[in-house]
DNA sequence: GCGTAATCTAGAACGAGTTTCAGTATTCAA
DNA sequence: TTGAATACTGAAACTCGTTCTAGATTACGC
């Protein structure tokens, strides 16, 4: 959305999202930006991403970076859309059909981790942005629940054509509550690799088995 | 734990659990730093509480400030503490015994979000500083997480006096992280009231039902 | 091509968390 | 009671996110 500076003159951000179509240059930088940040935070994490080295290695003036991405936190989640939508299509690319619905999710949920696993300042920094945005930012947060509800949504139901349900939408939200919260904790040293697994094991009970006429009832 | 300055003086934090005795005045200075920061988090949220304030309204130096708690992080989540001590007592002289355990669960947690909602700025400044906290700050998070874990065992068993089992704790970490996440949604503006509620309901269908030996096998 | 509005650059400046330091007050063991 | 160790104070200094300014550059409708 534009805002205005103490001059009045327009300003807007470009963000995923923006209806400014980005001339060549200006995706170029964009994506400066976003390998610059990349970087920093796969080396030091959240605190060794810093605007003005940002700024530096991109190539860009501090104050252009900031037209870009309003705060260190927008900068970092835009960061994590960017890597979400690549894992996504890694995932999508390797489908894990055959297994029932409860496992697929599992599946999904640790191969993601996995991932995380190869980077975890870069993942530390990403999810540091994410659970302190504000609302200011809820939009892009937004986005990237977007993304991640619909990893989950595709790992649940085979075919991605079907409208999910209320009780499924609910449940998919209680599983990414605990996706997020549980790789914080392992990223602060509370919680080790088995019990993030344990914890999505748990949460993934909630997915219903899928209702075959063969066995109901069974304990 | 003791760090040490530049000229290798010793020194001690007096969080919670240190070992350090604390003299009447500096319980007292504890205090009164714990009950401005809560004033002016209760005022403006997070932002409203800066060190330099806190510091003079509680008749401290800012480097005592400082001794005290080692960060704004370390503060707030103290403050967290102190808060949820506060709750846990309510609740426990208000037991809502004779619901299922399930629904014991809800309603202490509903409870609990009541009671939030009644200091929103409290509660924000609070939990972003849980969610922003890295390692440095793990012990006292590890602390408030025991707490609530506490909290919701209660609710679970009647009984408080018996061991839970790892399947219980598995349950109830799920539980938090959940209960963690969907309040820092609604704090955030991205999630409803009854969005919060609606997850809680979901998560709690992880807590298994009393095995009366009555009904069992139905759907 | 030309003029103008929008964008970019370099760098200074501001604000709040954090650290440091010299000096004063308190504590506590002998 | 006294003297050393520890804690507290007041103030300055440092860092990094963020904002602001003045001047160059670029994009674009005519």
């Amino acid at each position: 959305m534009p805002r205005t500076t103490t001059d009045g003159r327009k300003m807007t951000t470009y963000t995923k999202a923006a209806g400014t179509p980005l001339t060549e240059r200006q995706e170029a930088r964009r994506r400066r930006i976003l390998r610059a940040t990349t970087r920093l935070a796969a080396q030091g994490g959240y605190d060794a991403v810093q605007m003005r080295e940002v700024a530096e290695m991109s190539e860009v003036a501090l104050g252009t970076l900031y037209r870009y991405f309003p705060s260190k936190v927008h900068l970092l989640v835009a960061t994590m859309y960017d890597q979400l939508e690549q894992l996504g299509g890694q995932l999508r690319r390797k489908p894990n059909k055959g297994l029932p619905p409860r496992e697929r999710v599992v599946d999904t949920l640790l191969r993601a981790f996995r991932g995380m696993q190869r980077e975890p300042h870069l993942t530390e920094a990403m999810m540091r942005a994410m659970q302190f945005a504000d609302r200011s930012v809820s939009a892009e947060v937004d986005g990237v629940g977007r993304i991640t509800t619909q990893m989950i949504l595709e790992a649940m139901h085979e075919d991605a054509s079907t409208e999910p349900s209320a009780e499924e939408l609910a449940v998919v939200r209680v599983i990414t509550h605990t996706w997020h919260s549980s790789l914080i904790s392992w990223l602060n040293g509370r919680a080790s690799i088995a019990q993030v697994k344990l914890d999505i094991e748990t949460v993934a009970r909630l997915v219903p088995e899928p209702e075959d006429e063969a066995d109901a009832g069974t304990s």
